[in-house]
DNA sequence: AGTGCGACCCGAACGC
DNA sequence: TGCGTTCGGGTCGCAC
């Protein structure tokens, strides 16, 4: 489940080897994946190169001499760089071919990542990119707008932090860690954080992001990541998949928030 | 405007 | 063993 480490991982990964090759073929068999229509996504790609790659939230933001990419990898979206003579296998739904004989292979076992094409002008104006949050980890983020965005919410604290809109980058696994370090409960409403809680909250979520990115995110799962990268930022989880409390002890309580599983102490979250 | 829920997918885990 | 069923994960679109 890439989060915002994971795809930032991805992206420094990329930047290494798909900059600045001229795109010369694009196929896919699950053209469904692209939002609109595929030749179209395809005619607007081809001829051209990709010159830097971004990140917003959870998107990669492939930029082209002419358009931006957006790419979402949702559960299990992987990209490989390979030579064009390597094997696919069933789960690669697109290959974007090189000049040099080199392909972005996007592989994705659930078909759940998307991929849209953007001007510059619609880029961050529009869906998907146009609603999000700041970055969770995003230093210049103004606790006064995110304790406003909180105020309006009547569900759960972790709901609120996995609303995109609200901080982006989060997922489930994160949440749960963002809040442990927090000492604040997940049940909490949303609206009835505290200007120190906030404080906490954003403190808690640029300490767990950074180190996670620097150990290129959290592998929970033992299928191959992307590009040969194996995260390892499991080894410093504090609950999420946990049994004991690392604080107290305590056994980790682990049930369903928002429909998603949840971890957490009873003890130390308040 | 905010909330809740189904749809999108399919491999893994589970139940019989 | 072999079959069928359920589940999960992030986001969007829709109804309320």
């Amino acid at each position: 489940m890439p989060e915002l480490p994971e795809v930032e991982t991805v992206r420094r990964c990329l930047l290494k080897s798909v900059l600045d090759n001229k795109i010369v073929e694009i196929t896919s068999n699950y053209p469904e994946m692209v939002e609109g229509d595929f030749d179209d996504f395809k005619n607007n790609l081809i001829g051209h190169k990709i010159i830097n790659i971004d990140r917003k939230g959870k998107y990669l933001i492939f930029k082209l001499d002419n358009i931006n990419l957006i790419s979402h990898l949702r559960m299990e979206g992987k990209f490989f760089y390979q030579q064009k003579n390597e094997p696919v296998n069933k789960h690669i739904h697109m290959i974007i071919r090189f000049e040099n004989d080199y392909e972005l292979r996007y592989q994705d076992t659930r078909k759940f990542g998307r991929m849209v094409l953007k001007t510059n002008d619609a880029l961050f104006t529009t869906p998907p990119l146009s609603n999000l949050g700041a970055d969770a980890n995003d230093e210049t983020i103004d606790v006064n707008d995110f304790i406003n965005k909180l105020q309006k919410r009547k569900n759960t604290i972790k709901e609120a932090l996995l609303n995109q809109e609200i901080i982006s980058g989060l997922g489930n696994i994160y949440v749960d860690e963002v809040l442990a370090l927090s000492h604040i409960s997940p049940l909490r409403k949303a609206n009835s954080i505290d200007l120190e809680e906030a404080k906490l909250i954003l403190s808690s979520a640029k300490e767990i992001l950074d180190k996670a990115i620097i150990y290129k995110g959290t592998t929970i799962r033992t299928y191959t990541s992307s590009l040969g990268v194996k995260g390892e930022f499991q080894e410093f989880l504090l609950v999420h998949t946990k049994t004991i409390c690392p604080y107290c002890n305590a056994p980790i309580s682990k049930s369903k928030i928002g429909g998603r599983t949840s971890y957490y102490c009873t003890k130390c979250q308040r």
